[in-house]
RNA sequence: GGGCCUAUAGCUCAGUUAGUUAGAGCGCACCCCUGAUAAGGGUGAGGUCCUCCGUGCAAAUCGGAGUAGGCCCA
């Protein structure tokens, strides 16, 4: 007879080979049919909502790793709260405006801004970025993201342009808009305002000068009591001496010490300059000055407030302080022309200089600069290079040539220069302060959070909200044609939001404003009633900045605020922060209770991707060989607070932990196929060792909900797969072979094993499934369940009633006997006594009373426990050649060939009657069971 | 250059209020099994807790400096 055939071995469908690439298309494929989206809605919707709100991606190119990562994260929340007791409507969004693609799509055109119309160009930029929505939105769905990918907000929708225009509506009436100066690029060439991401680094030829900044006879008492013979002087260096004329200050560094020396620039001319004390030798000797004295040393800060004579202009210069100055070059006292730099520009504001420009859209002077008035400034480079050396302000001149920006369409030298730009207040109203206060109030995750944006909040200037460019929501904004005076009123930009919300933004290029405006608006200045409109654009980041008026306050089921944002920590300095300026201004309040933050995506050694290091890795890679639920568990397993690391080893460890949990998921449904729920054992029925799994399944699942509500993931990870690796696998499922295969199919013991199998392989599956969605998934019709799917079920519960503490702690302790029992095994195989463990006979040697005591009490559970044939123990010291485990326990163990005859069916040993004559090979406790189904059959 | 953050085994993570010999899982090596089988079990080897200095009776843990890396600015 084949005993095998008697046995109730594993039997499964659920194949061990996941082949994920290919199965996860087909339950998406379900789910899409199920529209298993809106199923899990109908279900929740009357719980309390939990509103995670999406930061919209930017709509070019495929999803990277980070995006993968983000998503995830959020899914993984969205899953898990849809899956206890929370309704979790979760939009989607993209960002479609904006720069990078407005560059992008130029540059697959072939051509520049000037040789296309605007609302041609409009049409195919939205047709770009909604390609790549497209694009995004499947690469997404293909990470198994659960979302309503039918109906995402776009940046582009009618409605959020019109939601857009309403914020700026309401900052306008409460006074956060104003129109001012801001150096932007400017191309002389092509007359026009660039960005960034339009110009080049080239070389140019530029003159280097020295200039002298006579102090007043009234800054002189700064200096001290000292008497000068000659008119002591700031030395500046420039490379633009086009700007001077558009000086209004000389900035020194609070910290750094400043020489006021004593030279002989040549033997007939002395001078007394103030310069850096630490570039003094190597200035001296670059204006080619062989002997100087220090006269007196001052701090950087004790020269705030100076005055001195510009070089050749009728006017005053004075001292400011700011750390950005450095040695590296120059002086050390940086000229400042706020209208024609960045940095001067900032110093500008931090001081309340004036931002001047007095340079027109051709790069020539204005009349404010009677000299050169009408002159192009390159031009009159060096025309001021000679009138400083002529009033004797030149110390030194030379050409260099360095790296200078230049316009990426005609290649000539860009300028900063000043244009009229509008501006968001962020002082107004007293925003500042309660931006900062709600700052304090928001949960930030990690914690660090809050002093990052606090830190980035106290020092942000205004918000500069114009773009001189094409692909953005139209400022909404009116002049009149008569005095030019702009229109800011709530009415007119009323008109607008109500046109957004019929006919899109583009309109505002397509109308004339008379039909936009009512006929009766007139110019609040001069009374006229013809106007003309901003060509100007909103920075991308109003859009996204406008998302949580614009998306969860005009959909009934979304609410205000968000409990939760989930973005990279990039987005403290981006959406998280204009978001909050933007909220806070309207409604006085964060738009969110919780931010939580991640880091980024680097390599194996904590570098940052890149192409060139040739070390990035896309999502798309790993789910074409691996497949999504290897990326998700990825995600989990890693601690995303830092840095989140990612490699081929990485990979492949989620890999190995996947197979891990999939075995043994297959393996627990594999000895399910002959249960069912009606079969369930009561608690009070079980085995003692079911017992404690299911106490233990039972913390578990306290564990890990514990997890999920602290958004660790990787405590998640881990938690499940140690449960399946230490506590399952190597031990439960181990010991329980022999009572699954061997006993009676339907016999209580094996029915009680199978009662915990079934607890531990649903609440299993539900654990996992936010993380391993497709595979939970895909084991889902094996739990004979009434949901169609596991994410119409409910998350487990802590069953605090099936937990014994006191049972625990006494398997802590059988656990330990069998951990040194199993050194002892291992030993003995050594040694070529025994291979399997069945074939051991275990002697344990203890003198100790209280453990023989415990030996004795649990007697029945030893062979099980160990997987071994017999077990003898004995209330007195071993022999010295037993094996012992240090002083560890007091407990000596023999191991030894196990007596009487092997089992051909169970495989244990045994010194029983061999006395049946027609089952000669069969044990007493096998012959029962299988006399038993014979007697049925 | 500035703000914020990080550094524990090959990998992913623990490590509480400073308190025995710094832990887990995986991986690796070796062994067993062949009734979870492109599986399963066992044993074992792996650590300058980034470096230096300091404060403590005592430091992975507290303080300072530095190095390397990340995000955001400049």
């Amino acid at each position: 007879m084949e005993y095998n055939k008697t046995l109730n071995l594993p039997k499964t469908k659920f194949p061990m080979k996941a082949n994920l690439p290919q199965k996860e298309l087909q339950i998406q494929k379900v789910w899409n049919e199920l529209k298993l989206y809106d199923l899990i809605q109908e279900k929740n919707k009357n719980k309390r909502k939990f509103i995670l709100h999406d930061g919209p991606p930017y709509a070019n190119g495929n999803i990277h790793i980070g995006h993968a990562l983000n998503k995830i994260l959020k899914d993984i929340i969205v899953k898990y709260k849809s899956m206890s007791d929370f309704s979790v409507p979760f939009v989607p969004g993209w960002d479609c405006h904006g720069l990078p693609i407005e560059f992008q799509l130029f540059k697959k055109l072939g051509i520049s801004k000037n040789e296309i119309e605007r609302v041609k160009f409009r049409r195919k930029a939205a047709e770009y970025a909604l390609k790549f929505v497209k694009v995004q939105r499947e690469e997404f769905k293909r990470l198994g993201i659960f979302a309503d990918w039918e109906n995402p907000y776009l940046t582009i929708a009618h409605s959020y342009e019109s939601g857009t225009i309403r914020v700026f509506k309401e900052l306008v009436k409460k006074g956060y808009i104003y129109r001012g100066l801001k150096p932007v690029y400017w191309c002389l060439s092509c007359e026009t305002a660039l960005a960034e991401a339009e110009v080049e680094y080239m070389d140019h030829s530029s003159p280097s000068v020295f200039v002298k900044f006579a102090l007043t006879e009234e800054s002189l008492s700064l200096l001290g009591k000292e008497k000068f013979t000659f008119l002591p002087s700031v030395l500046i260096w420039t490379t633009t001496p086009w700007t001077l004329p558009a000086n209004q200050a000389l900035c020194f560094h609070p910290e750094f010490d400043y020489a006021v020396t004593h030279c002989e620039v040549s033997s007939d001319k002395e001078d007394v300059l103030i310069v850096a004390k630490d570039l003094l030798p190597s200035l001296m000797d670059k204006i080619g000055v062989k002997k100087y004295k220090i006269i007196k040393v001052l701090k950087g800060k004790e020269l705030t407030g100076i005055k001195c004579r510009h070089p050749f202009l009728e006017k005053i210069s004075v001292g400011v302080v700011d750390n950005f100055v450095s040695l590296e070059e120059g002086t050390g006292v940086v000229h400042i022309a706020p209208g024609h730099g960045q940095e001067d520009y900032a110093v500008g504001l931090r001081n309340n200089l004036p931002i001047y420009s007095p340079v027109d859209e051709k790069g020539k002077f204005t009349k404010e600069v009677e000299l050169f008035s009408g002159r192009n400034v390159w031009e009159c480079n060096s025309e001021i290079v000679e009138k400083i050396k002529e009033l004797g302000n030149l110390l030194y001149t030379e050409e260099i040539v360095h790296s200078y920006p230049h316009c990426w369409r005609c290649k000539n030298p860009v300028i900063f220069r000043s244009t009229e730009q509008w501006f968001m207040q962020v002082d107004k109203n007293n925003l500042r302060h309660i931006v900062f206060a709600e700052s304090g109030k928001v949960n930030w995750i990690p914690s660090a959070g809050e002093k990052r944006m606090k830190a980035m909040v106290e020092n942000r200037p205004d918000w500069c909200l114009s773009r001189q460019r094409y692909w953005g929501i139209p400022i909404p904004v009116f002049y009149c044609q008569g005095c030019n005076e702009p229109l800011l009123s709530e009415e007119a930009i009323e008109k607008v939001e109500q046109l957004f919300g019929k006919e899109g933004s583009d309109s505002w290029f397509i109308r004339k404003p008379e039909e936009i405006l009512s006929p009766e608006i007139k110019c609040q200045k001069c009374g006229k009633k013809i106007f003309r409109k901003e060509e100007d654009i909103l920075d991308v980041w109003f859009d996204s900045a406008a998302s949580s008026e614009a998306v969860l306050k005009e959909n009934d089921f979304l609410s205000w605020p968000a409990d939760l944002y989930l973005e990279g920590s990039d987005q403290h300095r981006g959406w998280f922060q204009v978001s909050l300026l933007i909220s806070c201004a309207l409604q006085n309040k964060a738009p969110f209770r919780s931010v939580l933050t991640h880091g980024f995506v680097v390599d194996g050694e904590g570098k940052k991707m890149s192409k060139s290091l040739g070390n990035v890795i896309a999502p798309q890679e790993i789910i074409k060989d691996y497949g999504a639920d290897i990326l998700r568990l990825w995600v989990s397993s890693e601690n995303y607070s830092e840095d989140i690391r990612l490699s081929d080893e990485i990979v492949s460890q989620s890999v190995d932990t996947y197979r891990r949990i999939r075995n043994t998921i297959r393996y627990l449904s594999a000895n399910l196929s002959d249960f069912n729920v009606e079969q369930k054992v009561p608690y009070e029925e079980l085995e003692e060792i079911d017992k404690w799994a299911l106490h233990k399944l039972q913390k578990l699942i306290g564990d890990v909900i514990c997890g999920y509500q602290e958004y660790q993931f990787h405590r998640v990870y881990k938690l499940i797969h140690n449960f399946c690796a230490v506590e399952l696998s190597s031990f439960y499922l181990d010991v329980l072979k022999d009572r699954l295969y061997t006993f009676s199919a339907d016999s209580g013991e094996r029915k009680s094993a199978q009662t915990v199998m079934f607890d531990i392989l649903l609440n299993i599956v539900k654990l996992l499934a936010p993380v391993l969605s497709h595979t939970c998934e895909e084991v889902w019709p094996y739990l004979f369940q009434k949901e169609k799917s596991v994410f119409l079920s409910d998350f487990p519960l802590e069953n605090k009633e099936s937990e014994n503490n006191g049972l625990e702690e006494k398997w802590e302790k059988i656990l330990k006997v069998k951990g040194i029992v199993t050194r002892a095994l291992e030993k003995a195989r050594g040694a070529k006594i025994v291979g399997n463990s069945l074939e051991a006979k275990i002697e344990i040697y203890t003198a100790d009373a209280d453990w023989y005591q415990f030996l004795q009490e649990n007697k029945n559970v030893w062979t099980t426990v160990f997987i071994v044939s017999q077990v003898n123990f004995f209330n007195r010291e071993g022999s010295s050649d037993a094996y012992s485990d240090g002083n560890l326990l007091p407990l000596k163990i023999v191991v030894s060939f196990a007596l009487g005859k092997k089992c051909v069916r169970c495989w244990n040993y045994s010194e029983c009657v061999w006395e049946d004559s027609s089952h000669p090979q069969l044990c007493q406790r096998c012959l029962k069971v299988v006399q038993n189904m014979v007697s049925n059959a």
